[in-house]
DNA sequence: TTGAAAGCGTTACCAA
DNA sequence: TTGGTAACGCTTTCAA
């Protein structure tokens, strides 16, 4: 049977709430009890048991706030799935999630949506939002009044963030590349068409590819870089354009904007005779998939991500269990054959 | 604030005592109290609270066995892990695990290790075991005695299992030839390695990958199958004999016995030349993706397999939750980039 | 057939 | 600075 409070208020001969008291560093404690309280829970091996904290949280519910630029944007969706997932199976612990949807990654409206949650009484939040200094700024402010911050899908540089939930894009990149490699396309000229240049996951996609193909000792050369801020009617006219112009065997891209690379391709009179290579499943990857355009996806498990920040902030925020550095979402391959599998079961 | 029992105790005007008996069907109540406290259970939309159903448990531990043929095998190893993983996640809320490990697949060794579990006091049992009479006859045997089985990793003919928990055997077949489709060969010439024609699993994935290629309309043949008893030894004799007579592109190997295959394709002077298609993340799997024989291998999870035998298992005896028919593992795509990812974060 | 109460492990509040 | 106690939601046992 595990070790409880009871054994260790037994063991050093004073009360639960003492004990207590002495391995939260809540309320006074003398020095010779806290030392002995936590000399015997250290000896004893002490863990708290979940299902008594879980009980206990109920008295004071825990809000975690969700930020996200998921207005029209069916990755995030996914993150909501499993943000929502977490919610239901934290909710017999007393978690509740504030969702806060934005659309795209303006910082003014960025730093609405914080001070939105905030008002809203959430406890910590869990942010998808841009590395810029006025946001980085106000995540240290809400740390500072108690409002921890975890980064969520996007990473930020130092600005006191809990933790970091996403994935390693640098690594999806090279698996990426990975794929190109088997498919033994000779001398492969690879035209590249990034979202945006300020967006460090699609920079870091773009080196991580570049360097595994290096590695790979591969004779490719790159028909061009263009920048689609993420939209598609912009990624069709960019792509057709550098298609007709550079003659890609190949095209490489880093973000949002498949759709209208696919359409610029099928226009060029090339779709199924070069492939595109893409990230994550969301419907247009997934269409262009299923027609073989798009040879293997490589995802980043979005409900995952989703579910585990929300889990990880509940955790840290009832518990006080600190969250890892960093969680990188494991990268899924998709290609025809598994592309239908879905998500999310927890 | 969720619905909780004393609600349903004051809207019923009865005590919470009788509600908890009304609701589980334990001891008697009177049919009109009956029929009230289930009709207002539905209205509020009742979800008994997991912390307090985890607390209340604690005080009559719930046992769930664990059979594998896991010894000498590091696939099963990997099920463990999970399997313990889970034990850990729910030991707060009673439960323990109860591991019963055999070498291979004979029946009668099977047979005494269900009575083991049975004897060491298992509430229930996951197991991979073989689908035969005897088996099948003992659990049914078990589960009139109250101890439910669930099927784990291999599905077993109807014998009144609780669930299955594992893979599409087909499904993975498929997509092992959905990467062979993208490898681009002409023409491939395919020699199938088998483990054994009694597993269903095997003959699945064999299935499964012709059945693909065939919808795909390639022109393939086959140059051979040969059956090794997932034994090295036999998989190397019988591959390089195979190959030294056939001539074959490529090798698919369903079944385990892929170091032997490695071997006997690195002796015949093909390695890296031809692809080895095979399944899971095992040490000789993994090392034939490192060195590049194996273009892609196709997972299944067994971590996750393990944790959710588990998991089912221990919700059944304890909350009375009834598992879904079939738990499928969702299959992984590993290649040489994401073969050193390391699974089971739970 | 029903109700009352104790107990699961933890937290939080009030009194000493 | 400490201890006692109620509370969280559910199960179980004992009495009525």
């Amino acid at each position: 049977m595990a070790v409880t409070l009871k054994d260790i208020a037994a063991a050093a001969g004073v009360s639960r709430g003492t004990v207590d008291r002495a391995l939260h560093g809540r309320g006074d404690v003398s020095p010779e009890v806290l030392e002995r309280v936590l000399r015997i829970a250290q000896e004893l091996n002490y863990r708290p048991n979940r299902a008594a904290l879980g009980l206990a949280a109920l008295k004071k519910p825990v809000r975690v706030g969700l930020l996200l630029p998921s207005e029209r944007n069916p990755f995030f969706d996914e993150v909501i799935r499993g943000a929502r997932a977490a919610e239901e199976s934290l909710s017999d612990f007393g978690a509740a999630v504030l969702l806060e949807s934005v659309r795209g990654y303006g910082s003014a409206e960025h730093l609405r949506a914080f001070a939105a949650l905030e008002e809203r009484g959430a406890g910590g939040v869990c942010a998808a939002t841009v590395d810029v200094p006025e946001i980085r700024r106000e995540i240290r402010a809400l740390s500072a009044r108690g409002v921890p911050v975890i980064a969520l899908n996007s990473e930020l540089s130092e600005c006191g963030c809990l933790s970091y939930v996403g994935c390693d894009y640098r690594q999806t990149g090279r698996i990426a590349a990975g794929m190109l490699l088997l498919l033994g396309l000779r001398d492969p000229r690879i035209l590249i068409v990034t979202g945006s240049n300020r967006m460090r996951g699609h920079n870091e996609r773009i080196a991580g590819f570049l360097e595994r193909l290096r590695e790979a000792g591969v004779a490719f050369e790159t028909a061009g870089q263009v920048e689609c801020e993420d939209d598609d009617a912009a990624a069709r006219r960019l792509t057709l354009d550098a298609l007709q112009r550079g003659g890609a065997s190949c095209v490489y891209v880093a973000g949002a904007g498949v759709g209208g690379v696919g359409q610029a391709v099928r226009e060029a009179g090339l779709l199924g005779k070069i492939p595109i290579l893409a990230f994550d499943d969301i419907p247009a990857t997934r269409s262009l998939v299923r027609s073989g355009a798009i040879p293997a996806t490589v995802c980043q498990q979005p409900f995952e991500q989703g579910y585990r920040a929300v889990k990880l902030m509940f955790q840290y925020l009832a518990n006080q269990a600190t969250p890892p550095a960093r969680w990188i979402a494991r990268p899924v391959i998709k290609i025809r054959e598994n592309i239908e599998e879905k998500d999310g079961e927890v």
